[in-house]
RNA sequence: GCCAGGGUAGCCUAGGAGCGAGGCGGCAGACUGCAGAUCUGCUCUACAUGAGUGCGACUCUCAUCCCUGGCUCCA
């Protein structure tokens, strides 16, 4: 069976392979815990666990790092209008997040590097662009990449950086107009939080810190990186530049972009006010697993409209689900039904849809098919003892491979 | 402007050259103390427009119209 997989970086699906024995090297970008996350961002998250479990469930060890952004300007801000320190609001959310992952019945990563804790490894990194000349330093101390010296910038994108990269690259961030910020001095303390390093105190830039700890945990060369659609610019981009430019190594294999969750036409977002939390979700009566099957019946490549409809259909899912596995458990009259062909049917056409870029859009409707099924013979009370059996089994084997397990409780 | 993705019955979606679309909703029934869920049956029988290539197109090609999103903060 050939796994196939859309990378942003070729525009085209790929066939994933790895040399025999190793483990996938996987990095996803993680949250700023600033606040509450919403569940347009838990659609990335659900999904790259779900790559995770396809990849696990095809037998590979996959080795995932997903890093915590504690400092940057958006904590930095909010910590000081509330007037607490930093690292209680950090702490905060990040305890938050974790908790809504667990809700979500995601898969631990290997590591949580916090920007925090890594400071050093990011600073080095930085040091060695400016020896390698990659990076520009201005009066302040403050440094750039300079992108004059990536030829290859703008690939992932498809931005080539003549006008367009110029237009984009205004802020004050972007020193000379085509440049990002890697590191940026600052001198005093007061309310703002300072690091000490070698390249003297300051704050690292946002797109340093994944590149750093990435291939710091990882190795020059990881597998697969993955992150949000709007990730890709400028984000990933100025990533492969710092990452490529140190290592001199092709910094990622495969990249996978997944799509927004929109609501009322627009993207879901912080900056729009038009946000769900999964915790509001919760409140309103619905199965975490609800909202993690609704993310799963569209391709992650594909927008999803958000409406409570939706939620409520999958929300149906799971109930049936439930009531099919309770079923199964209470059967007591056995027929002579093996339900053998049915069975092979639904788990090749599964791993089918799977291994077709992820197509858990398909899969899952093949497994609420397969669902009704299997509800209808059980009324009849004509499967066989072996077929309870191996329907159980076939159907625990999904709901791994969809993360269905019961995450929390509807508590709020 | 550039890039991307769309237009499928009341709504939401999947499809792929020929074969009964699926779900929701609606209607009826079974089950149930009621309700919900579940089960059965019924309802509805669609693919933006124009041209082209096919024996044959909703599906391919080329146009056209319309819609949506992204593009220096963002999963």
């Amino acid at each position: 069976m050939v796994f196939v997989l859309f990378n942003t970086l070729t525009q085209r699906k790929e066939e994933f392979t790895l040399p025999a024995g190793r483990d996938v090297l996987y990095y996803t970008c993680g949250p700023t815990v600033h606040d509450y996350a919403h569940i347009g961002n838990f659609r990335t998250f659900v999904v790259q666990d779900v790559l995770k479990r396809w990849l696990e469930a095809g037998g590979h060890r996959v080795k995932h790092i997903m890093n915590i952004t504690d400092v940057d300007e958006k904590t930095i801000e909010r910590a000081a209008r509330k007037k607490i320190p930093l690292a209680s609001l950090t702490e905060k959310y990040e305890k938050v997040f974790f908790e809504d992952l667990d809700c979500l019945n995601i898969k631990r990563a290997e590591s949580y590097p916090r920007v925090s804790d890594n400071i050093d490894k990011i600073a080095e990194m930085v040091a060695g662009l400016y020896e390698k000349g990659h990076a520009i330093r201005d009066k302040a101390g403050s440094y750039y990449f300079d992108i004059n010296t990536f030829p290859d910038f703008g690939r992932l994108s498809g931005k080539t950086p003549h006008r367009k990269i110029r237009a984009l690259m205004q802020r004050e961030d972007y020193r000379a107009p085509k440049n990002f910020l890697l590191w940026k001095r600052c001198e005093s303390d007061h309310g703002i939080k300072c690091f000490e390093s070698q390249l003297g105190r300051g704050l690292p830039g946002w797109h340093i810190e994944c590149a750093s700890l990435a291939t710091s945990f990882l190795g020059p060369t990881i597998d697969i990186h993955s992150g949000g659609l709007d990730l890709t610019f400028p984000h990933h981009e100025n990533e492969i530049a710092e990452a490529e430019a140190y290592t001199g190594r092709r910094f990622a294999r495969f990249w996978v972009h997944v799509e927004h969750l929109d609501v009322f036409g627009r993207k879901m977002s912080k900056s729009l006010g038009n946000f769900f939390t999964l915790r509001q979700i919760i409140k309103r009566g619905y199965d975490p697993r609800a909202i993690r099957f609704l993310y799963l019946q569209t391709h992650y490549r594909s927008k999803i409209a958000f409406d409570f409809n939706k939620l409520d259909d999958a929300q149906r899912a799971v109930f049936i689900l439930d009531e099919v596995v309770n079923s199964l458990a209470e059967v007591e009259k056995y027929g002579a039904n093996d339900y053998t062909d049915e069975i092979a049917k639904f788990k090749s056409g599964f791993s089918e849809s799977m291994d077709d870029d992820l197509g858990t859009d398909r899969a899952a409707t093949l497994f609420i098919v397969f669902l009704r099924d299997v509800n209808r013979v059980l009324v009849d009370k004509q499967l066989s003892n072996t077929a309870v059996k191996n329907i159980g089994d076939t159907i625990n084997w999904a709901i791994d491979v969809f993360g269905l397990l019961e995450g929390c409780e509807s508590q709020q």
